[in-house]
DNA sequence: CGACACATTGAAACACTTCAAAGCGTGTGG
DNA sequence: CCACACGCTTTGAAGTGTTTCAATGTGTCG
């Protein structure tokens, strides 16, 4: 099922202390993941929190009838993993090669108990997760195929700090996945941006964010 | 903006102490809320975390062309409205008359300073939070009109223990911006639900679940 | 009982998907 | 170093589920 056979985190010596917050520091192997990779699957136990040093991660489902959803991505300095059950409800992939530290949860619990701000840290961490996922909720459920890559495209410049060139680390199909279109569309609607003049393609992955005001118009 | 003219917490006297969770016991004014009335608005400051003792809340939000997404509902017994920032981006609003505990958020925030456990009650509800939030979100991106409803029957049926029957607080209107549907679309298919078998529609409100497991087969 | 909001039903329109084919880029082997 | 092959992306045309527009039905509250 998953992947561990080459990641046996219990085992590994070399320790560094990773930040994963303010107050958090706990004791972390750091793994590199190979591009596709699974990170963790559906139904493992939730053993570990993790951190994207580089590269970028997915979180995704598959549906009974072979649909897929992405219901997030996670880029370089973000904390994924920590699910309440004591198994993943979700996936992990590695979309491109990545450098992952990962602590143990129990660790986490353990500061967690001992230090409020540890405490305070994570929780801030959670509400805005939570944040970004209702943002996202509106998105899939009340915007238009253009509405939603533009968010895309919005979000990836914000997150990456990048001003006017996204470099996307996912495909086409990663896209549709987590904007709830088809990878068609996500094509044809970055296509006629371009067409507009709002953005340039030089590469498939390069995006360059020609009109920032009127992708943010679009949006919302 | 809001309608705390009405509901000013902080002259209040009567206190109980409310339990939000094991370890949670916090000062709270119970405030009665009728139907349709405000709780808190976008952009209202962040300072009271609230419990739905009787009726239920739905939280919104109104994209600039008029469209309205409902982002959850809360129904008796849970939390809603702590949010990251120091201001709301999200509105709640009584969908019929309810009772609600309300906490200001520095109690709580004291509290889980001071105990673990509390720390970890309030992580732990909103961990809860964040799954059925990613369950939403799969369904909004990857799941037909008539999944989509049958996923809300089999919600309302779980989460207020009812059977077969459940007694929907919401209207169609507002099932339609949970589901990222129509109103028409909603009551066409439940409709088709009546007519396939799979429900009974006694009056609008009450929906008799009369194959679960059809339902549930429908569903994923 | 009448009025008003909410819900249902029907028909036409449309956005997005599905199916299909061609283009493009990259890596590999001859 | 070129040629081919494979995967991903783009583009086109037809199909379909959901929306939109419109009208009728139904329950509830004064």
């Amino acid at each position: 099922m998953t992947l561990l056979a080459t990641h046996d985190y219990t085992i590994a010596p070399p320790q560094n202390a990773a930040v994963f917050a303010p107050h958090v520091n706990a004791p972390a192997v750091v793994a590199p993941y190979a591009k596709d990779e699974e990170i963790y699957a559906e139904e493992d136990p939730t053993r570990y929190v993790y951190k994207v040093l580089s590269g970028a991660v997915r979180i995704t489902r598959i549906l009974d009838d072979g649909r897929r959803h992405v219901s997030a991505f996670h880029l370089p300095g973000e904390v994924f993993g920590y699910e309440p059950d004591a198994l993943h409800a979700f996936s992990a992939e590695a979309i491109v090669d990545s450098r992952i530290a990962v602590v143990r949860r129990a660790a986490i619990d353990d500061l967690v108990d001992r230090s409020p701000e540890a405490g305070r840290a994570m929780w801030s961490l959670a509400v805005q997760d939570m944040r970004r996922m209702r943002e996202h909720m509106l998105l899939l459920g009340r915007k238009s195929a253009a509405q939603r890559v533009a968010s895309l495209l919005l979000e990836l410049s914000e997150r990456t700090g990048a001003r006017d060139t996204v470099q996307a680390p996912m495909s086409r199909s990663d896209m549709a996945d987590y904007l709830g279109l088809t990878i068609e569309t996500v094509s044809r609607t970055l296509s006629q941006f371009e067409r507009d003049g709002l953005i340039a393609l030089p590469t498939t992955r390069r995006i360059v964010l020609k009109n920032l005001a009127a992708l943010k118009a679009m949006d919302r």
